[in-house]
RNA sequence: GGGUAGGUGCCCGAGUGGCUAAAGGGGGCAGACUGUAAAUCUGUUAGCUUACGCUUACGAUGGUUCGAAUCCAUCUCUACCCA
């Protein structure tokens, strides 16, 4: 990368949502590498959509010659932030924590380097905030909060009609001081986050300007947002996992390939490394020929997250079924075991249950007959349908709900 | 600690003894139309059953009643007001 100014790259990518002391920032970052961090709370076992960005924009500072620092929120963890949120989080065991952050950092790890001379780093939170000492820490640091000014935040305020704890009003606390602990040890001078963080990360910045009259700053990305304005990453089974366990390759590619026209651009921007001049014309494509800059979009990511193998893979079979309408050896497939067959074929219902393509009998035969499932390009209209044994002549069958899912049946 | 208002399906929210598997909206899923888009229109949205129907469900438990989301008691949780 030619240009190393990570102002210049993040404002172009229109990466920055806000950001303080802009000027003392654009300076700070021509003049020297300092450390970035990005806090991750651990309470999932994978990373999802609401990372991404700003993993992408660790990634670019990272190759700007800024050395990353994720810090894994071991600690605060266990009050889980409330921004945001309606009801307070699940609280998680430790067991349960230090297992997700194995998983997190294997995935973080497909978005900056740990090796070279500015290798990300990865901190525990819990490291430091487990033991504090309740009133050496309220008198050291709580005299610096201002709690007027607090619930004027903006993540408050939304609570204020829910209610909120005081345990979970310590967060802005606890990660103000996580600033002020990385800033003290590694001299980390900038946080990164999602702008539904800001004024958290506000409070970071603004206590150690108030202990150490040095500067500090923190960015937010903007956050993805679908057409509707929510965020983006949710879908029925929840939300889309960067963990190829729990959201298949092919899956996320799907998700990508599905998304709105008006969404192409902010997703080709902040998602992929694509150069913003090919940004420009292929969010511009008009009418059918934008679904080519959707397929690159979802190829591009795909390949970010699961690497290029699996990107191919997932390209080949929507290829496949959507615009060859062949069968494909990488559909998504199950299998039966023939024991549970019946003497003439096995029930309609029973397969689609087997298949996981519907929760329930009920829905199921909803379903049909509303004409959603087919098998082999036949619709089935009868919920009692038996498939024949004969079916399965070719090796498998085909079933299909709706337009878009798929799925393969062999039988064993 | 005292008072008040509440806790209903994925979410919001109506319902205040039988007509209630529970209005309405949102969301989801599906059908039509399309570009694997959006918008729009339509259907559908607890489970089991071929079906009659049965089972589970209106914070929890117990009770009144032929019959309860609805009445009573206790408990629990939440918001607000007063301290």
């Amino acid at each position: 990368m030619e240009n190393t100014n990570i102002y210049e790259i993040l404002k172009k990518r229109e990466l920055i949502q806000q950001i303080t002391f802009e000027d003392e920032f654009k300076n700070l970052v021509s003049n020297e590498k300092t450390h970035v961090y990005l806090g991750i709370d651990p309470t999932a076992d994978s990373i999802h959509i609401g990372h991404f960005i700003p993993l992408m924009m660790m990634s670019y500072f990272q190759k700007c010659g800024h050395t990353p620092i994720i810090l894994i929120g071991g600690g605060t963890a266990f009050i889980g932030d409330p921004s945001g949120k309606t009801d307070m989080r699940k609280m998680l065991s430790k067991e349960d924590i230090s297992k997700n952050v194995d998983n997190i950092i294997k995935q973080v790890s497909k978005f900056v380097s740990f090796e070279g001379n500015n290798a990300a780093i990865i901190v525990n939170n819990g490291d430091w905030i487990l033991d504090l000492n309740y009133m050496e820490f309220i008198r050291t640091y709580g005299v610096h909060f201002n709690v007027n000014r607090m619930l004027s935040a903006e993540c408050f305020k939304q609570r204020m009609e829910k209610g909120l704890t005081f345990f979970e009003f310590n967060y802005m606390l606890m990660q103000s001081y996580d600033f002020l602990k990385l800033f003290e040890n590694y001299s980390c001078k900038i946080e990164i986050g999602g702008d539904d963080q800001w004024s958290n990360m506000l409070s970071g910045v603004e206590l150690i300007r108030k202990i150490h009259k040095d500067g500090s700053f923190c960015i937010t990305c903007p956050l993805l947002l679908n057409a509707e304005g929510k965020k983006m990453g949710k879908t029925v089974n929840g939300a889309i996992w960067l963990d190829a366990s729990k959201t298949s390759p092919y899956e996320f590619y799907q998700y990508w390939r599905n998304i709105t026209d008006t969404e192409v651009r902010d997703v080709l921007k902040m998602l992929t490394f694509i150069p913003m001049e090919e940004v420009n014309r292929l969010s511009s494509l008009e009418g059918e020929k934008i679904n080519d800059a959707k397929k690159i979009a979802a190829f591009e990511i795909t390949k970010l997250i699961h690497g290029e193998n699996a990107a191919i893979e997932s390209k080949k079979i929507s290829e496949d079924l959507f615009e060859n309408q062949s069968d494909n050896n990488n559909m998504p497939k199950i299998t039966i075991d023939s024991s549970s067959l019946l003497k003439d074929g096995l029930n309609i219902l029973d397969i689609l249950i087997k298949s996981n393509i519907v929760p329930s009998k009920s829905q199921g035969k909803t379903l049909i007959l509303q004409g959603a499932i087919s098998l082999d390009e036949e619709k089935i209209t009868d919920p009692l349908y038996i498939v024949p044994i004969s079916s399965f002549d070719k090796g498998f069958i085909v079933l299909r709900k709706g337009k878009k899912i798929f799925i393969k049946i062999e039988l064993i």
